[in-house]
DNA sequence: CTCTGTGAAAGGTTTCACAGCC
DNA sequence: GGCTGTGAAACCTTTCACAGAG
């Protein structure tokens, strides 16, 4: 298989998606136009997309769902559970630990590091997580086989957390911190950043008068 | 003005982010180049960038920190502050208003409304919010002059408070909740979409063994 | 000589439109 | 007839390379 287009890969999650929600309500086929409706894209961005994938429609027809959703499921790795960490314990990672959609997807949280680790506590909701000394982040990562780490420490320390946990050998960070990260580049980093996020609303705000 | 790219959008609040750090050290004049490293980019791309914003640099010079950031600034709107309030007060959401980026860059959360309006309790840390019955969702948005709304409530009911959100005279959503929204064309919407950020780096794991 | 601003080239993405299969 | 899969066209974005200002 070809590699798959950035943008393309970035919608496959959303296509996973529709399907499921279109599974949840019994529909057992669906066409390029019902996909498109869902994920708000149109039906000529879909099949292209799905085309990189292999040929899995039918024509006349439309797609079956589950299978389409199992195929797209392998492509993203899904179909065995990911060990994911968070770094950064504050209020911003615990509310993500309890976040419902990520253990729904089959991300599963082996630990959480912190400079002040007595941040056990604060985990309400019958839910726990062991939550580690900052010390021994790297050793720990390795030992706990973490492959994804979700980054949400103060920004002063990302880039040094950062190199931290790619030596743990952890090659994919989700980061909140509002910092560009460098790092080697087998190391795949996606950033979360919240305050840019906003910054874009005012800016088309702004232009709407 | 001409209009400027959507890229070229979501990369300022970064240029000034790092036009700040470079204030806070000292620096009065920084080059293309210099920008570029700490913005994780090349010197091309932003001199293409900010060329869309006018003449701001000095040629053989660089560009002036101090009278750059002001210039990103008042093109993103940050002038004046924004009004901003959550719907959906869950976990996240209460996360959200504690997370210290945002009124560090002048975005005044007015308001949280939720189901449940006796979720008062749970904000820790000496701050305070004014949280609302879902009830009045509309007017009190258009009372209170709501500007921005970041959008947590649970997925089942996201669609139908984003319409009444809009109805509130609001014309941009940060939405959170993992559905793609139908709105008004005047309504301008930014998904932060969290489980499919991890499947992404899911994908990208996959492809690396 | 240095560094910006910018046309032009290269590269990537989306949309079109239709051939081909069911 | 209906819908997919896909080259080609249109569009957008990034990179190059250099003229020109300081």
């Amino acid at each position: 298989m070809d590699r798959l287009p950035e943008q393309t890969i970035a919608r496959l999650p959303v296509y996973l998606r529709c399907l499921s929600q279109a599974r949840s309500i019994g529909m057992r086929v669906i066409n390029s136009l019902g996909i498109a409706q869902m994920a708000g894209t149109n039906a000529a961005q879909v099949r292209k997309d799905l085309s990189y994938l292999g040929e899995l429609g039918t024509r006349g027809v439309g797609y079956d769902v589950g299978s389409l959703a199992e195929h797209i499921s392998d492509v993203l790795g899904l179909e065995t559970s990911r060990r994911v960490a968070i770094v950064g314990f504050g209020r911003l990672g615990r509310a993500l630990v309890m976040y419902p959609g990520f253990d729904e997807h089959g991300f599963d949280f082996v630990a959480a590091f912190d400079a002040d680790p007595a941040r056990v506590r604060a985990l309400p909701g019958g839910r726990s997580i062991d939550v580690r000394s900052i010390d021994n982040l790297e050793t720990d990562l390795v030992k706990l086989r973490v492959e994804i780490v979700l980054l949400t420490t103060p920004a002063q320390v990302a880039q040094e957390m950062a190199l931290r946990v790619a030596a743990g050998g952890v090659h994919a960070i989700l980061n909140f911190a509002p910092v560009v990260l460098e790092l080697p580049a087998d190391v795949k980093v996606r950033p979360v950043d919240l305050a840019s996020e906003l910054q874009v609303l005012s800016f088309h705000l702004a232009r709407m008068t």
